[in-house]
DNA sequence: TACATTACTGACCGCCCAGTCAGTACCTTG
DNA sequence: CAAGGTACTGACTGGGCGGTCAGTAATGTA
């Protein structure tokens, strides 16, 4: 059989870097944006490594394979996320249309605007090959974000702000059009610039849209909506 | 070297079946399951023909490489699905409310609840890996879409029975829940039963809160709202 | 300066899979 | 029923990639 080449040569370019406390980061970024673009199968360790500015070898002594570096990255970047999240929303305080809006625009410049906003397409691209960490995201993003916004949502409604809508329901109507905005970023608008939307111009004719949507109308009206919501907002979820 | 092995004896299975009409349409849709569920990268081509009841040659016989067959893919899943959209619109008339709501609930019924819907999600995730066919899906999917919409937005506007707002992004917020909805179907709703949404319910929420947030107010206040839109309605997009 | 420690490297291994093609069996035609 | 055409098969190959590990050099330590 062959045997084994000797060891390269030394090499002219520049001398190789210890630097242990910062790889782990490093490489969770490179694989991030990697994984974000071409997907978690098609990514090739190798390049994960050289994107950090490691070798292969370097990132399995971070990492014991590639699937634990996936998980590592998901979890990594969920904490971030919603720490960002929980405390946008603690900062604030005011009326609930006011809070809606700003929690929506703030959501979009803290999260949606970052690097870190591409986990949600990491997400959707890949659970189904990963079922073990689909609870995960539920128990950490999912449900603690919807509960957020329910949470201001009831409170415009307690207070005669709001007329009473389904709660559960109107959440998704609020939340997922920023989601289809951060998916479309990291797909078709990271190909084309004619498919690049204008976020902040939709966040803003979104709110416009929710707020006026959801105010309640006049008191004389308000009795009449307030029976009308009672079917609607029957015991499902 | 190892010598070919002799041709297998004849199975007691079933009898080999020749339905060269009936390869490509089966292909196709196996291909589309399968891509959708576990993405192009971690799809092998034999799981493919196996999936359709062929062998991973057959496959080859039809498709020349695995590119083509995801492309093809997605070309017949994207004319059916256009043609889909279109007839439902033209088969309504009626106040620009209606419309709209039934444009939106049919199209659920009729894509969103197809295995039809699964490109988008197949579109979004690989779209970075083969940019050519970004420039496809915006001619023949999302720029129809967004003037279909338009219009209806459009003529509502028009006729006095929406309040005067910036058509463009009004769109989005309109139709981006429907798409996360399909999404969501496709990833973390297919892996875990609590994520499963209630499609029917949050359409009808949306309906219900985009139709109350576009329609005009009493006349009375109905010409400063037309005023106050036309800074909103400038000149972007 | 000599030695010990350890972060880092990259050639290598073995498996996996896209794509091929010699051979097979179904079907049609006479 | 025989023969020719062709839809279909599956063992095989070559290349690519996840993961390993013997060796290297940067950094302490005396």
């Amino acid at each position: 059989m062959t045997q084994r080449a000797l060891p390269t040569a030394p090499s002219p370019a520049a001398t190789r870097q210890r630097r242990k406390e910062a790889r782990p980061q490093e490489l969770l970024d490179a694989a991030l944006d990697l994984f974000v673009e071409k997907g978690f199968a098609a990514t090739r360790s190798e390049e994960v490594a050289s994107r950090a500015g490691v070798s292969k070898g370097t990132l399995y002594l971070y990492y014991p394979s590639k699937e634990e570096l996936l998980k590592e990255v998901i979890r990594h970047n969920v904490v971030n996320q919603i720490a960002e999240g929980m405390e946008i929303v603690r900062a604030f305080d005011g009326s609930s249309s006011e809070l809606l809006g700003n929690v929506l625009r703030l959501w979009w410049e803290r999260v949606g605007e970052t690097r870190a906003s591409g986990i949600l397409k990491l997400m959707m691209s890949e659970v189904r090959n990963f079922p073990e960490i689909a609870q995960f995201w539920i128990d950490e993003v999912t449900s603690p974000a919807d509960r957020m916004v329910a949470e201001i949502v009831q409170r415009g409604i307690d207070s005669g702000e709001f007329r009473p809508v389904h709660v559960g329901d109107v959440v998704h109507a609020l939340i997922s059009p920023l989601l289809f905005l951060v998916m479309n970023k990291h797909s078709l608008g990271a190909c084309v610039a004619s498919a690049r939307l204008d976020p902040r111009a939709i966040i803003e004719a979104q709110i416009d849209l929710v707020l006026n949507g959801l105010h309640a109308p006049s008191p004389a009206k308000a009795a009449k909506a307030a029976k009308a919501a009672k079917k609607v907002n029957g015991t499902r979820r």
